[in-house]
DNA sequence: CTTGAACCTCTAGCTGCTAGAGACATTAGG
DNA sequence: CCTAATGTCTCTAGCAGCTAGAGGTTCAAG
């Protein structure tokens, strides 16, 4: 049986995020000792784990709740695991490709900074005109699910 | 002069986001019309066209911030300007590194999906046992500043 | 003059934690 | 056995960057 920071150190998690989980249902109500303090068993190490790991792939909290969820039905067809690591895959993608063309503008301005006063510096100078700027971020996409992705 | 209405049509902002920058201080408190409704003009159009593109182009809030006082400043050299493009680059840039890593992963666990049940899917198994991936994403840089980009 | 859209202020909510206050529990050392 | 240090408890509030709603005023068209 591990207290609350046991298991954090063996999940790299921290005390108030195991508490949080709790806290939204995501791991169950763990036993108590004879003075209040949670007491954690193999079982729920396992489930914090996959929690911790799906975290770190991007995964929202919400989906990792399908997730448990199905992996606690074992029985059942996995096309719903299979479509939820899918649609994370689509969405991962998505930000790969706008990042990939925000690092492209980054670079062009930096590049032709000269490095003079602001009254003509182009980082400044692009960031106030839109059209000095190759569009390549014409209109943000939004609403790609609130992911956090560190 | 417009109305808030317009100047967000006009810059592609939601009416509750102008409202929300002048709250936290990016935009100035513009003129009211009788009514006291919000008229803004051709500067306030300018300095919220900046903002919006320096926030589809990923730069926080603080970074606008000092971005903006440093435009107001035009005779002063642009090296801070600079260093803050820079700092947004090198995020950026660490962030594509691992969202490329993160779809790796999540590929191979797709890929390795046999559609069968869930008690032998491997992107439920992959989640639960770290081990099994190819610890493409081994501990979360995390602090990475805060920055959304979408 | 009336209707409907746009505007006003204010508060609360979203994600996924993180930080702090103030009080009790546990444990290692002397 | 006692004490000091650490760990844990609950609860509340805060972070970014908005977004949504309630309940009320103002404006422009017909």
């Amino acid at each position: 049986m591990l207290t609350i920071g046991k298991l954090g150190q063996a999940t790299g998690t921290k005390v108030p995020t195991i508490r949080y989980y709790e806290q939204v249902g995501l791991l169950p109500r763990p036993e108590r000792s004879s003075g209040n303090q949670r007491l954690y068993g193999r079982a729920a190490q396992g489930r914090l784990a996959f929690i911790r790991h799906a975290r770190e792939l991007g995964f929202p909290l919400d989906a990792i709740r399908e997730l448990l969820s199905l992996q606690d039905r074992p029985d059942q067809p996995c096309a719903a695991a299979d479509l939820i690591a899918r649609r994370q895959l689509a969405a991962v993608e998505a930000r790969l490709a706008r990042l990939r063309s925000l690092k492209g503008e980054l670079e062009r301005m930096v590049a032709q900074c000269a490095h003079g006063t602001v009254a003509d510096c182009r980082v400044i100078e692009t960031l106030a005109d839109h059209g000095l700027c190759e569009g390549a971020h014409e209109v943000a996409p939004a609403a790609t699910g609130g992911v956090a992705l560190s």
